[in-house]
DNA sequence: GTCTATACTTGGATAGAC
DNA sequence: GTCTATCCAAGTATAGAC
């Protein structure tokens, strides 16, 4: 063997106790967020989620700051790659907003826009915080704006609106409502929306090449 | 005189100690919420830039959570006659998307959309406060969607959306936009959107009467 | 009635036990 | 290397001074 000491595994495997209580404690983070908010998403709460002793926090992670960052990570890196896999079956317009409704009322269900919208909140409070949080949903945006690019490419939209201005509109959109839906608790005034969107979608997508005529009063 | 003691005023004029100190607290509340976020907007914050002891936040307010309440109240006071007056002026969609912008950068600057999303996500971590916060901006809400009904009942877009379904839209995406500018600091990509809806919007408002047709390919 | 000094609670972080 | 007991700072709230 390489070293002593290691029970189940040589060097940085992933079953160390290490590592089951990281992962522990990332997801009592993401837990938190949803359920207490950025400011109630404290060390204690947020072991008192996981199970074990506050202090295990700063051990693993050195600052409350650092393992609300790994939680967003985390939920950064599952719903990208389940963006990504929903958006490859989506071929025109109404499919990319049918796609984009399911994976909002996910959203919704397991709370990770709240995370992420908690986190963009929170930011205001920890210098610093808010750089980092743009960083980590960079991604998101370039998504989107890819998403965008590619399933608009040959409609009409495509020469009103660039792709990143769209995207922008798009994410943000996302962001209010489900901050509005999260305070009303209730998200029907978004799904009516995604139901509307498909709709129009439809209507423009079914009109192959599209002319605009001004008719003489 | 009526009664000994009042030096300024008799009853309960607008002008005694008590009032001055409430008005500095709200101010100063107002001012944390937008530089300071939810979570560092406490009673010593609050009090340290009112300029006056953190006590007097419990004395006058009772909790925290109450003086809140009453700043997101005078946020919305002040903001909803802006409003009115605003959109009073603006009788098409382009002059209500010009309208829209020239507030949204008015709202940024001021900081007044912070103080509301701050509130919305800072919600999650106060039981009962969601309730509370929802009940002060549905007239912004309401306000919205009757804008909406004004300036769109004669034009296509009526018969695609409801106002209140538009309304609610536009204020999601109004915060949205407002979390991402203040995120990153560059309210760039906001203002173009608005540009581009202007533009859109003219381009619409120029047709009189508007007859899609479809090609054949 | 208005405000201050003080009590109590919770949270972030670390020194030291295993 | 992993985790716990303990420390200190910051937060809410109130008892009591003026």
């Amino acid at each position: 063997m390489a070293r002593s000491g290691a029970k189940r595994r040589v060097g940085q495997g992933p079953s160390t106790g290490s590592e089951e209580t990281r992962r522990a404690l990332v997801a009592a983070t993401i837990e938190a967020l949803r359920e207490e908010g950025f400011s109630g998403t404290s060390a204690r709460e947020i072991a008192r989620r996981a199970g074990c002793n506050q202090g295990l926090v700063f051990y693993h992670f050195g600052s409350v700051t650092n393992l609300l960052l790994a939680a967003l990570d985390e939920v950064s890196a599952l719903r990208l790659t389940r963006y990504q896999g929903a958006v490859e079956e989506a071929h025109d317009v109404g499919q990319l907003v049918a796609t984009a409704e399911s994976v909002f009322v996910e959203d919704l269900d397991a709370g990770y826009i709240s995370v992420l919208a908690e986190m963009i909140a929170g930011a205001s409070s920890t210098p610093g915080l808010g750089a980092e949080v743009a960083a980590r949903i960079a991604p998101w945006r370039r998504f989107a704006a890819d998403a965008m690019g590619d399933t608009l490419a040959d409609t009409p939209f495509s020469q009103l609106v660039a792709p990143e201005e769209l995207a922008h509109a798009v994410v943000a959109l996302y962001l209010g409502l489900e901050m509005l839906a999260h305070l009303d608790g209730d998200r029907a005034p978004a799904l009516a929306l995604f139901e509307r969107a498909r709709q129009i979608a439809g209507l423009l997508g079914a009109l192959g090449g599209v002319s605009v005529t001004k008719e003489e009063p």
